[in-house]
DNA sequence: CTCCGGATAATAGTTTTACTACCATTTATA
DNA sequence: TATAAATGGTAGTAAAACTATTATCCGGAG
């Protein structure tokens, strides 16, 4: 199971595999708490170490900087979201219904009772939704796209691309609808929290509903014409 | 005309009024290129004072820190496309063709022919599609927000609201729609020059029509059930 | 005209961050 | 057991983000 939930990220994304050796568990997990807690601008190597009980210099052997970091930390998520994916709509054959269930799990709307060790998944998520659009908003975009570092998000967005293509194959804008429905999954959470009059979203224990209800709409409104 | 395109930002956004002052308007002009040029990440006040020819210190009477300016500039942005909207749509009557027309302006589809002495809004465009995410992806965005910093893009998503609303009186996401579709139009952008597979923009040259014509899809499929 | 007060700008710091070079220790293997 | 390769720790540097202090200008009161 253990080895289902850890998808081979690009080799690129770490100097070493933090998943190899206890510190580098460590990095991990602590990480994810520490960015939750003080936001990624806030947070340092140095803070972190100290959290861990190791030193700076330890962790630069594990990760180029901390924009690596978060970029790997994302790329999880990433490859876990497509796993899920995979998972849930393994033996499900009407494209729509796979895309229905789709838009749940990406909106993170779904239960979920998978067990991830080393993580906290819920915690995670939240540093998705606040720090994941950071990950490309760099002068190095290209730089770090030419090492295939968003390698996850790209087969993820493909993925999803696919379904849309078998239930619509003439809509001439699948890509941009799936990296849209995507973001916006994100950006609308983060607005339900903190700018709710850019969202429709009532009340906070409902927002992943809305969310998900306010996505079907577009997508099979655009999808169905 | 001059009066007309500068439009009365928050006053808590500067410490002291930028556009009243030689130093203050410097300050605008030369940080929009240098942002522009070195990304908000390696964009410094030290380096923006060499530019002018200036101080740190004095940089920070104008503004609290580098943030606070970005949001400025970003503040600028909006409160420049709301005009141009209102300008634009002024004696249309019917609601779908202000909308066709609000979207053409807010993907910058539309050819700009005002001047805008002070600023260069070619450059301000680019820096708002890199970087206009992080004036709220920021660990003070409840206390920013509460400060009304982000007045200026609320006021926009609203104005546009309205006229969905009166296209589709009973669609239930009006404001996830508008933030979604301008949140989208700058994403699109730079999705089509630097993770081209996102998006769904054969050739540069046609990419903002391109990125229209997906905006205008969504929109109108949405709002015509 | 000149002296004074307040506003503005320049100088020269401090603290923190991001990173690096170097040293010590442990572990794996010949 | 010897040794080198891997891992971790120490102690820096350069730059960024601010700040406290000092210098300069500028408009009015005497």
């Amino acid at each position: 199971m253990l080895t289902t939930l850890r998808p081979e990220l690009n080799e690129k994304l770490f100097l070493r595999d933090p998943h190899e050796t206890d510190l580098g568990r460590k990095i991990i997990a602590t990480s994810v708490q520490l960015i939750d807690e003080l936001g990624f601008e806030l947070f340092t190597f140095k803070k972190l170490a100290q959290q861990i009980g190791s030193t700076e210099a330890s962790l630069y052997r594990y990760f180029e900087n901390k924009h690596r970091l978060l970029v790997y930390l994302i790329s999880w998520h990433w490859a876990w979201l497509r796993f899920q994916i995979r998972f849930h709509t393994h033996n499900v054959t009407d494209p729509h219904a796979r895309l229905r269930l789709i838009l749940g799990i990406i909106t993170n709307a779904h239960r979920d009772n998978a067990a991830t060790p080393e993580l906290d998944e819920a915690a995670l998520y939240r540093v998705v939704v606040a720090e994941a659009s950071k990950t490309y908003l760099t002068r190095e975009v290209d730089q770090v796209n030419h090492d295939g570092f968003y390698r996850e998000y790209k087969s993820l967005c493909a993925d999803i691309t696919a379904v849309v293509q078998e239930i619509a194959p003439h809509y001439p804008y699948p890509h941009a609808l799936v990296s849209t429905l995507l973001e916006s999954a994100r950006k609308q959470l983060f607005f339900s929290q903190h700018l709710p009059s850019l969202a429709d979203t009532p009340t906070p224990e409902t927002a992943k509903q809305d969310i998900l209800g306010f996505l079907e709409n577009i997508a099979f409104s655009v999808l169905s014409k």
